[in-house]
DNA sequence: AAGTTTGGTTGATTCACATCAATGAAAACA
DNA sequence: TGTTTTCATTGATGTGAATCAACCAAACTT
């Protein structure tokens, strides 16, 4: 084996270890040593990628273990008595998914797969056991939970004092600034969930979401070609949706 | 001093303790050996008594310490652009306040004491640093996290889904529940906020708020006398605001 | 390539809740 | 004790978004 095989290798392991990953900025290694990445990396598991309607658990289900998203993207949602599904979230890349059952110790939601995606998956008792050797996992495993309690807090705003108008400009400002966040463009992307879908998140109808879409771009703030968006005046859509939640909650981590 | 002085002394010192506290089932405590709560107590801070408007932290400020309510409730809002106020939850003995500032290092709210107060204050640097000696600590931590989370999604889900009736009703069920976990009756209580709080907080005007009070007392599910709630047909409450967001969000622990 | 299914858009109608307005009753204050 | 202020309730009216309904365009079938 000569030396650019060797350096080869080592990249591939590199991608597909904690220590060569793109996201490790916005995930659990945030604030770690190279050794404790590695530590981190060997309790980690890496599952053939899944695909749309792929369930990563079942609301009911006992926890076990929580999922990061690597790559494509990932609803939360329940089911209730009538068998409607809620969305209560969306996640993507870098973000964790399953904390929610940590106190119960049961999900009390499902999460099910957009498209195709890549994820990693961290036994909880293991990620406990390392957080209480390694003080930076701990505190940057309570900095996510805190991240995810601040995004729901925003939600809850958002959903309680909001117009149909200011949810859905709201929930594209936050897919622009996460999107650019994980070094994509915050101007043009592609929606893996349906209207339907956004609806129920937004707590909003179908019909008025299409129509949101519609009149924003009758306005000219974007052009909407199904999935595909481009959003071509992200400030008055800031105007609208962005400070409505005020200063105080950038939704831009996670969901909406 | 005799022997009884003795126990008195000590009995009050451990109501002023965490180890005496009637709340250790519902707090930090919880899965902590004695000696281990001695270390707890030793960082925790109990504050002389706060009352109905004293704030405990603002909406901007550097977070240091979290709070924990050992009587009397606390609400958490924010204030918008326009100086209107949103509240986004409400905060019950043995609940912790300030969690989601822990991300980011800023308190994106505001918490305001609702009545004559009590509250242990923890240093959130120490708490992080005894937690990783204490793994029973760090997993206790990370299960109020967890908490807060799951509530918040119930209320996502609430928010998003229900009526007017149901949100009201949900609600009641919540604090009915909450009390009856604390010792209290689950039949009957006073209500610490304002029908504009509720209504703040439920998404709903005030007005709403108050006829909807108005029909389930028609109805005979309660008697509503101002501040204070008899709840006369819980289960019709129940089947009304309780199973809406399922079995899955027993928004139970903490914020309606 | 025609038929079927699914997802998205648009229009017409309805309704639950917000808003506006007035009144009453309890605290708060002088 | 009267006055002011605040909070809760109830009624009348208006409206934003849900619902109902139709249609279109992709995507999937065979």
């Amino acid at each position: 084996m000569n030396k650019n095989q060797t350096t080869i290798v080592s990249l591939l392991k590199d991608r597909a270890s904690c220590k060569g990953c793109g996201l490790a900025s916005l995930c659990l290694p945030v604030g770690l040593v190279e050794n404790d990445i590695d530590k981190l990396n060997s309790i980690v598991t890496r599952n053939t990628p899944y695909h749309r309607g792929d369930m990563l658990y079942n609301q009911g289900e006992a926890f076990s273990r929580i999922f990061i998203v690597k790559s494509g993207s990932v609803k939360a949602y329940y089911e209730d008595k009538d068998g409607n599904e809620h969305v209560v979230g969306f996640f993507l890349p870098g973000e964790l998914i399953g904390l929610e059952a940590i106190h119960t110790g049961l999900h009390s939601c499902s999460a099910a797969v957009l498209e195709t995606t890549a994820a990693c998956e961290v036994p909880f008792e293991d990620l406990e056991k390392l957080s209480s050797e390694l003080p930076s996992l701990q505190h940057q495993l309570l900095r996510l939970l805190s991240r995810e309690v601040h995004n729901d807090c925003g939600m809850v705003a958002l959903l309680g004092n909001n117009s149909a108008e200011e949810r859905v400009a709201a929930f594209l400002i936050s897919l622009s600034s996460r999107f650019q966040q994980r070094g994509l463009s915050a101007h043009e992307f592609n929606l893996s969930m349906s209207r339907a879908e956004i609806a129920s998140f937004l707590g909003l109808a179908v019909e008025t979401v299409s129509r949101t879409f519609s009149r924003f771009q009758d306005k000219g703030l974007l052009e909407a070609e199904r999935k595909n968006i481009k959003i071509m005046d992200i400030e008055a859509l800031n105007e609208i949706g962005g400070l409505c939640a005020s200063t105080a909650f950038q939704l831009g981590q996670k969901h909406a």
